[in-house]
DNA sequence: CGTGTTTGACCTGCGC
DNA sequence: GCGCAGGTCAAACACG
């Protein structure tokens, strides 16, 4: 099936951080995704887009239908997003458990990349960790995968990342 | 003791 | 087939 998923990340309103992402997997989600950067600005682009400094206050999110193989099973098709935050630390608290499962160095790239996997039962979201070379204070986070249960940090934490979403967001 | 991190080895895909 | 790069595994380790 077709999807445009151009907009899937508009800024949601305060009252509900609902983000529409049905059509993704035929799975419906809530609470998709929040960030925490420490400090400045939040923009989010195109995994493939080169220039990462992006104008400030632009938001574009790009979904990437990747092909999974595994060995002996089907393919299986997980979206895939790309958000680029300008932030101090490259750990982003989204309420989610991550645990850590690798990292490796990047060509071309002095930091290196670090691979995080939800630690929830049953849910195999993963996530990729990344600062640009070119510009240190970009940390580039690649989701993959759909979460297939709530937000673990009930969290005040998380309206605040939401509220500071469209501060620095033009909608 | 449970949970998460570190890190070298291993696997896989791809270009030559 | 070979080498490289990216992705994952898993044992050892650290920490509260």
């Amino acid at each position: 099936m077709e999807n445009n998923y151009s907009m899937l990340f508009p800024c949601p309103p305060s009252s509900s951080y609902q983000i529409p992402t049905s059509g993704l997997n035929g799975q419906s989600s809530n609470a998709f995704l929040g960030l925490k950067p420490t400090n400045n600005e939040i923009s989010v682009t195109h995994d493939d887009h080169e220039d990462v400094k992006g104008e400030e206050g632009s938001v574009n999110v790009i979904i990437d239908q990747q092909d999974v193989k595994k060995k002996g099973e089907k393919k299986a098709k997980k979206p895939k997003y790309a958000f680029q935050t300008r932030s101090q630390v490259d750990i982003l608290d989204d309420g989610y458990r991550w645990r850590k499962y690798g990292q490796k160095a990047v060509k071309n790239n002095k930091f290196p990349r670090s691979y995080y996997r939800c630690t929830h039962q049953g849910c195999n979201v993963k996530k990729q960790v990344q600062r640009l070379t070119k510009d240190e204070g970009v940390v580039v986070t690649t989701y993959e995968g759909v979460h297939t249960h709530p937000i673990e940090k009930t969290t005040d934490n998380f309206e605040h990342i939401l509220s500071q979403m469209q501060i620095y967001t033009p909608f």
